[in-house]
RNA sequence: AACCCGGUAGUGUAAUGGUAACACAACAGAUUUUGGUUCUGUUUUUCCAGGUUCGAGUCCUGGCCGGGUUACCA
């Protein structure tokens, strides 16, 4: 298939340009930063995808860097789960794997340069009263008693913060910019805060730490970056990332702010993910039913579908919301390729083949991929009694119905035409078995006399069948928006969708599934893709559905 | 409220002063041993008002609407 013409979004506009103006020596080098205090989403995909794409796109390069400048929100767990997820999802960093904690000490020494140039001082207020202090959008704020320390007296108060000669909270290193500036940011923002708290990393070499917008441009600067990408979140701390690297005199990045995805009927926030895991509202961080990539990635999502997602979502300045069924169709179209075609039976209910011999059964040959001729045959076992999904027989069928009815003849898939001749019900009315007379001629699926049916079923051999457990998964969220709560009361918890499981213990498999390795994925024919889950044994087998098969039928009777 | 950013079919995007277009969705049809896939066709668009210009989705002014920010988080 031929790659589209793929249209620029600004950001490579950008790069472009600078590339045909030498900007940067030609040289282009981006990273991707994550703060390691959480599991990375499709959100972080959609960066990684730019971060990493344009360095490939543009023969520059992309780091890895974690932005641990936290030390109570951040834990190895996480750095270690990041950097699985990136390679899963395809890119390297090859041996560019940075810290923001590596540059503590640079750091520091540029805050010490800082304090020297009578850009920075220490500041002894309490949180509040810094707080308070800073006015309000249509107010200045007043300055700090402090901010006409002494260098001399700055450096000395500094380095005590360093050694840990004071509590937390004791003292921050502001910026000396302008407490009467309309940005609020630009007020004297705090550099340093006092924490006695131990780093993943650095363990309990620093008691000081410093804030993102302190560390993050100079990180940036640092690794020599040409364009700092980020989401539009950041774009008032701009004025900031420029303001430091400019008293710095350091290599100054261009920071370039597109806007962060969101997905209908789920949602990307870390903080209300990990509400969502703590609080057991599902079974952890790689629950397929979160758009974590752990979580896609058990529920069968492939690296190349997310990738695929990645390149058609646009990149642009204003907010978006994409329609999850777009991320569904990129799945469906990779899977579609790719995945063996395999029969399943979800809703059983037995078909009693009466002209067929009890006792005999028989091996019949099915196409793995009709998309993929090399993907071969494989035998399915036939009989006298199958199973096939409830809902492919109605006893008293509308128009529109193309199933088995009483009377009707329909195509078992790679096998035989059947007719419908008696069904027998429970008292009810629920039906218990349906008996079919089959046509011996039609073995394969084809009349010789040419005759048509209306529709395929896929089927099961009753004593062939494999047990197993399949989960099926529906939206996290019945709405599309979870914030679209009426009542002021409830808050965006009360939109989880309490059907986004459904476990099916007892559905009957074609005998060829019962051996397939974790991890594997199959369309179970006019069903959906499956993948087989991590709880998966072979005494009890366990699917996941990834996502449904497009469905005219189910279209239908949402309308009838 | 102040500051920053943004408004193009239902959704997501393109058009970089020169015929408003693409994908998905929706709808209709063809093909089909999956009501799948594939193919064909149809419907629906520049927030508003002025201005500049031969010509404005694009530039300017004013409004309206939406988002972000107002953390010793990132």
């Amino acid at each position: 298939m031929n790659e589209p013409v793929a249209h620029r979004d600004f950001v490579r506009q950008i790069v472009e340009d600078d590339l045909r103006t030498g900007k940067w020596d030609g040289r282009i080098h981006t990273r991707f930063p994550p703060e390691p205090n959480g599991y990375l989403h499709i959100g972080h995909a959609k960066s990684i995808c730019l971060n990493f794409g344009i360095a490939a796109e543009y023969g520059g390069k992309c780091n890895l860097r974690f932005d641990d400048t936290n030390p109570e929100k951040e834990d190895t767990e996480y750095v270690d789960s990041i950097m699985e997820d990136v390679r899963w999802l395809g890119f390297d960093w090859e041996d560019r794997l940075f810290y923001a904690s590596d540059y503590f000490e640079q750091l520091y020494q540029w805050a010490e340069t800082l304090i020297r140039l009578e850009k920075a001082y220490v500041c002894s207020l309490t949180l509040d009263e810094i707080r308070a202090g800073r006015g309000t959008p249509t107010e200045p704020g007043i300055a700090s008693p402090w901010r006409s320390r002494t260098v001399d007296e700055n450096l000395d108060l500094f380095r005590r913060m360093r050694a840990g000669e004071f509590p937390d909270g004791a003292h921050v290193l502001r910026a000396k910019i302008d407490m009467g500036h309309p940005h609020m940011l630009l007020r004297d923002p705090i550099m340093y805060r006092i924490r006695h708290a131990e780093h993943h990393r650095t363990g309990n070499q620093w008691c000081i730490y410093p804030t993102y917008d302190y560390a993050h441009g100079q990180s940036d600067s640092i690794e020599q970056i040409t364009h700092s990408i980020c989401t539009l979140e950041f774009e008032n701390h701009r004025p900031l990332y420029d303001w430091y690297c400019q008293a710095l005199g350091i290599h100054h990045p261009q920071q370039i702010e597109f806007n962060r995805l969101n997905l209908t009927y789920t949602m990307m926030s870390k903080r209300r993910l990990l509400e969502l895991v703590k609080g057991n509202y599902v079974r952890g961080w790689d629950d397929p039913r979160i758009p974590t990539l752990r979580g896609l990635r058990r529920r069968g999502y492939t690296p190349e579908a997310i990738r695929a997602f990645c390149a058609s979502v646009g990149v642009t300045k204003h907010n978006a919301t994409m329609d999850m069924g777009v991320l569904e169709n990129h799945i469906r179209e990779d899977l579609n390729k790719r995945a063996e075609r395999r029969m399943a039976v979800l809703d059983p209910v037995k078909v009693i083949i009466t002209n067929y011999p009890e006792g005999q059964s028989e091996e019949l040959p099915a196409v793995n991929n009709p998309e993929d001729a090399a993907a071969g045959t494989r035998s399915v076992p036939f009989s006298r009694e199958l199973w096939i999904e409830r809902d492919d027989f109605m006893v008293d069928p509308p128009k529109k119905f193309f199933r088995l009815a009483p009377g009707r003849e329909v195509r078992l898939r790679w096998a035989y035409f059947i007719t419908c001749t008696h069904i027998v019900q429970d008292s009810q009315g629920q039906v218990q078995e349906i008996h079919c007379t089959y046509d011996p001629a039609t073995k394969g699926g084809d009349a010789p006399d040419g005759r048509k049916v209306k529709a395929t079923l896929h089927w099961v051999s009753v004593p062939h069948a494999v047990t197993a457990e399949v989960r099926l998964y529906d939206h996290l969220f019945r709405t599309e928006d979870p914030d679209d709560v009426a009542d002021p009361a409830l808050d965006w918890k009360s939109n989880l969708n309490p059907n986004s499981l459904h476990t099916v213990s007892s559905a009957k498999l074609e005998p060829a599934l019962g051996q397939a390795p974790q991890g594997a994925r199959f369309q179970f024919e006019r069903l959906g893709y499956f993948c087989v889950d991590a709880d998966s044994t072979p005494e009890r087998p366990v699917f996941n559905r990834t996502v449904t098969l497009k469905d005219q039928w189910a279209k239908e009777q949402v309308k009838s």
